[in-house]
RNA sequence: GGGCGCAUGGCUCAGCUGGUUAGAGCGCCACAUUCACAUUGUGGAGAUCGAAGGUUCGAAUCCUUCUGCGCCCACCA
């Protein structure tokens, strides 16, 4: 006899078992030719990050799906790490510096960095530890770290590969700079966002003639300090005679030219455009057509410089108003139209992105994209839900080149360096002393770093550190993310594994939602809707947090979650407590060592026995397609209902009264038993201590192999043979409830059907029938005939009776009926009035009075219902 | 401008290749507590599956159009 709680407490045991399943290596995956690897890499959260809803989902998936394989004996590899994370983990620090008043100038480079390191130090586990909690199955012995010195190591070697293949190059052009990070950033770094801005129209002077303007429009009149030229449309008969003169720019009194380009809409604001090449990849691109000059007006910090003339070190939205105001007064400000626009914004501190002019390095991507374009095409790399394919392809048929150069300290040095002497340019994998090109200069390393996510793609391999690892794990089998990154990170890892390692990085992709709160908003720390995994592991418990995530999340779809969402993983986790705790009172020990094929082979199981197997084993199929599939939610749903309507609502209540039958002790142990594995992905802990006390001799759980479908036990009859008696059940509660007959009264029945087996399964089910409808032994007959005073309910081919007398006073009953019936009819009668009131009609809102139709439809359908009630007791 | 997703009981959502009575959780109503579990059990009310067409023996499911909401992409001065 084991004495246990009446309710699950996850906090007394999660520690317990994680740390058992660490300490025993459980984790750890290493070659073996005699088994299939199933390898996962996981996406590698920031060093300084936070364990937020969605990486509990996230890696709860990844988690599920590592058990799942490692049960099916697959040697199973979920590789963890973090990444630097540049420009974030450096914000992160410039601000904890800022508080002692400090700027990462004041401490300069090597300073700083040893600070980023101890920041690391210091917060680095963070994540790792709250991965811990939530029971992530990581193998930590191969813990990595994008800046570890190996990975850098590959991800200089990268660097150079690429350039000697001449897929690395350094130009100017117009990038996307945020004045706040005062750092280059890819095009997927600044994605836009809408603002509601203005069209400014600004009049431009003839130099021959200043009375004569032309008018141009623009989103961003600051910018008109560096115009050097404005355009037209050749076609434009409006300024015709115009191309070719020269305009005073205000302001500046500089002369820019009126050019030509087919490219200018004459649909647009006034037709004329103003030229602006350093402060606009479009200007840029007719500055290079034209040849005109390109005039930078900004520093980097967003405040205009030594070429704004007056408006030198105000803020480039502060010159803007102050631009206005000047040339309002001069009255070349024509008018200001409300205009919708859309801007970059630094993914990282939210600021606007200026297009700045600048030297860069960039990777030429295209090469880069035809394999990978390639492998998702013939369905080498499949997404999961197959949609994101479109949106993968799409974004790699129109890839544009990656600024990878980044003006922040924190991250990969790029492994360039300049010649002083003969302005040589020398790519190395090792440090660089003296020019190997003219042989005297001194030499300096380039100041900028990667981009972090140029080390972040060569994740799928570069975290390998022998080549006897790499052979056997890689390609990985799935990648478990979420749609954000799909281009940073996802398409770029596509490419570096065609490109480095000449075969894909893996060969499912499953894209999960983003998880919001409940009015749909994605949940941040700024709109303070976050609900914080831990907070629920600590009130909830761990797989009760993975549950609730995993069941309500449908593949693909976002996430809505609100807190009570949770009660029900907690509900669950109980139930199974509970229903294990029930067994574990009525387990005799020594019945149930018997095998259950000994039951099999005499075919002698109970239809109810034979019926919960079935059903297990059923549900089971179910389980291992889901999974197979990406429906975890589907997988997690079928368990519940398993568990909780079938085994503990149907089974254990039906053999309750003869549970020390040995038949009985040894189907409820093994469906118990077997359950507990199939759930073990989903719940590892709960699982893991109740499985403990059911087999103390055995192993962890979390190495048992996963429960082997047995076809043979699956029998579509037993299921629907018990389905009938459930049917009857239900019939008799069901009238009960109507009759008010408490379950305390103990009522005769009587079931009818022409068919003899059912009568013969009514007979042979009859005790069940007792107990859980609580009746007196059913009279079983043939053919129903309508007696008076019987309440009936009409079954698949067959009848259920309860005769009234003795059970209810029949004519309590029908004048209890006939009250009902009368005041319905009283309540029809006075809804019919009301809306025959011509004034209501007239009055009354129109829902209200399509409320009342509605109310009277439903009441007259009660009536029915009534007389119909009254007519069988007759 | 292009693309994608969503619209199903009071709320939040499932519903895979179209197939008997459209499911769940929460909420609501009634009844039940010496019996594994009130984090429970039993029963119930509540849905013309966003709208209009179409395909089909049959549509929540497939097609077209529309409406509303959300997201992503795009060099919309």
């Amino acid at each position: 006899m084991i004495e246990l709680p009446s309710r699950y407490d996850p906090g007394a045991v999660e520690d317990k078992w994680y740390g058992l399943w660490e300490s025993k290596k459980y984790f750890c995956a290493k070659p073996d030719l005699k088994k299939k690897p199933f390898t996962i890499v996981i996406p590698p959260p920031n060093v300084t990050g936070i364990l937020h809803m969605g990486h509990a989902l996230n890696n709860t998936i990844q988690d599920i799906l590592i058990r799942y394989h490692r049960m099916k004996g697959e040697e199973s590899l979920w590789m963890p790490g973090t990444d630097h994370a540049g420009i974030a983990t450096q914000n992160v620090v410039e601000k904890s510096l800022a508080k002692e008043g400090l700027k990462r100038q004041d401490l300069g480079r090597e300073k700083f960095i040893s600070r980023v390191w101890e920041w690391r130090e210091q917060y680095g586990s963070t994540i790792i530890r709250q991965l811990k909690k939530i029971g992530a199955s990581c193998d930590w012995e191969r813990l990595r770290f994008t800046m570890d010195e190996d990975y850098s190591k590959s991800v200089v070697d990268v660097f150079v590969k690429l350039y000697e293949k001449g897929l690395i190059y350094r130009g100017s052009y117009i990038i996307n700079w945020c004045p706040r990070c005062q750092t280059a950033l890819s095009d997927e770094e600044a994605p836009h966002h809408d603002l509601q801005g203005n069209l400014y129209f600004l009049k431009y002077p003839l130099k021959s003639n200043p009375d004569e303007f032309i008018i141009v429009a623009t989103t961003r009149p600051e910018t008109m300090l560096g115009d050097t030229a404005v355009a037209v449309n050749p076609k434009d008969k409006r300024y015709k005679g115009l191309v070719g003169k020269t305009l005073i720019l205000p302001l500046v009194n500089r002369e820019i030219k009126i050019i030509a380009d087919s490219s200018v809409d004459m649909k647009f604001g006034t037709g004329a455009v103003k030229v602006t090449p350093a402060h606009d990849p479009n200007d840029y691109a007719l500055g290079k057509k034209h040849k005109l000059e390109f005039i930078n007006v900004m520093y980097p910090d967003g405040k205009m410089n030594g070429l704004a003339g007056d408006y030198k070190d105000m803020d480039r939205f502060e010159a803007r108003g102050v631009i206005l105001e000047d040339l309002k007064e001069k009255g070349l400000l024509e008018k200001i139209e409300p205009h919708a626009l859309s801007a970059g914004h630094c993914y990282r501190c939210h600021t606007i992105i200026e297009p700045y002019l600048s030297k860069q390095w960039f990777v030429k991507m295209k090469p880069l994209a035809k394999p990978a374009i390639e492998a998702v095409k013939k369905g080498k790399i499949k997404f999961h839900p197959e949609r994101w394919t479109k949106v993968y392809l799409n974004w790699m048929e129109n890839i544009q080149d990656w600024c990878i150069s980044r003006q922040i300290w924190w991250g990969h040095r790029l492994p360039v360096y300049y010649c002083k002497g003969c302005d040589g340019v020398i790519v190395s994998k090792t440090p660089v002393q003296t020019c190997p090109k003219c042989k005297k200069g001194e030499v300096y390393q380039d100041e900028d770093v990667l981009d972090t996510w140029f080390s972040s793609w060569l994740w799928p391999f570069a975290t390998f550190k022998n080549k006897e690892d790499l052979k056997y794990f890689y390609p990985t089998s799935v990648l478990v993310t979420a749609p954000e990154i799909i281009f940073f990170w996802v398409a770029r890892m596509i490419m570096s594994g065609f490109e480095f390692m000449k075969e894909k990085p893996f060969s499912d992709v499953y894209i999960h939602g983003t998880v919001r709160d409940i009015e749909g908003k994605k949940m941040s720390k700024s709109l303070g809707n976050v609900i914080d995994p831990l907070e629920i592991i600590k009130e909830y418990g761990t797989d009760a947090l993975r549950f609730s995530l995993i069941s309500i999340t449908a593949q693909g779809q976002d996430v809505f979650l609100s807190k009570e969402r949770f009660e029900q993983g907690r509900n669950f986790a109980n139930k199974i407590w509970n229903a294990s705790r029930f067994i574990l009172m009525n387990l005799d020990a020594d019945k149930v060592k018997v095998d259950l094929c000994v039951y099999f082979k005499k075919e002698n199981l109970s239809p109810v026995n034979r019926w919960i197997l079935s059903r297990f084993y059923s549900t089971l199929k179910e389980v291992n397609k889901n999974l197979d599939s990406f429906r975890f939610n589907e997988a997690a749903n079928l368990l519940y209902s398993f568990f909780w309507h079938e085994f503990c609502d149907w089974y254990l209540e039906l053999i309750k009264s003869e549970i020390k039958n040995e038949e009985n002790q040894v189907v409820m142990y093994k469906i118990l038993e077997k359950f507990l594995r199939t759930a073990h992905p989903f719940m590892p802990f709960i699982t893991e201590e109740i499985w403990q006390k059911l087999a103390p001799e055995g192993d962890s759980i979390m190495i048992q192999p996963w429960p082997h479908i047995q076809e043979e036990i699956i029998d579509k009859k037993a299921e629907s043979g018990m389905n009938a008696v459930f049917e009857i059940i239900n019939a008799i509660r069901n009238m009960r409830a109507e009759l008010e007959v408490p379950l305390t009264n103990i009522i005769d029945v009587k079931l009818y059907s022409s068919s003899k087996a059912k009568r013969e399964l009514f007979k042979s089910m009859s005790r069940y029938i007792k107990n859980l409808a609580k009746v007196n032994e059913p009279v079983i007959g043939e053919h129903y005939t309508h007696t008076k005073g019987e309440f009936v309910a009409v079954l698949n081919e067959a009848h259920a009776v309860i005769p009234l007398a003795g059970v209810v006073d029949i004519d309590k009953y029908k004048a209890k009926v006939g009250l009902k019936i009368e005041n319905a009819r009283a309540q029809i009668k006075s809804k019919e009035s009301t809306l025959a009131n011509p004034n209501f009609a007239k009055r009354a809102p129109l829902e209200i009075v399509e409320g009342e139709k509605e109310k009277l439809k439903n009441l007259k359908e009660a009536l029915k219902k009534l007389e119909g009630v009254l007519d069988g007791i007759r």
